[in-house]
DNA sequence: AACATGACGTTTC
DNA sequence: GGAAACGCCATGT
């Protein structure tokens, strides 16, 4: 395994933490997971997520969009519309590839943090 | 070793 | 709001 596995579980993990029907930036799971600056990381591990989840809990990838509110995929492309299906299916509103910030970013609760990320 | 390439972010026009 | 210029760093050639 690769250096960077042990950062990838620190983004796996936090990813993890965003509760359904809200979403994260990049660079927000980054801080999070203790990488500041280091959002591209996230999207690199982010494409390396195993399909059946990670210790017995599924990677909600798509819940990670960019910090303009927008899908990092491009518009039409398959993996572009699983993300915005996924979310729909969540009642988060997407309009073209825009998701409006104000009312459905992910607002960590600091205690549950804690407990929850073991790093 | 040098260079290019990203599911990105912040700052500055 | 948008575009350019940097910054970032693991990976692949």
């Amino acid at each position: 395994m690769q250096k960077s596995f042990q950062n990838y579980q620190k983004i796996w993990q936090t990813v993890q933490c965003i509760p359904e029907g809200k979403v994260a930036s990049y660079g927000q799971v980054a801080d999070l997971a203790g990488l500041p600056g280091r959002a591209r990381l996230v999207g690199k591990a982010l494409g390396q997520v195993p399909d059946d989840g990670w210790q017995g809990k599924v990677v909600p990838w798509f819940r990670v969009i960019n910090s303009q509110g927008k899908i990092s995929f491009a518009e039409g492309s398959e993996a572009h519309l699983r993300q915005k299906q996924y979310l729909q299916d969540e009642q988060v509103v997407v309009l073209g590839s825009r998701i409006k910030m104000s009312e459905f970013q992910w607002q960590p609760d600091l205690t549950e943090l804690l407990y929850k990320l073991t790093f």
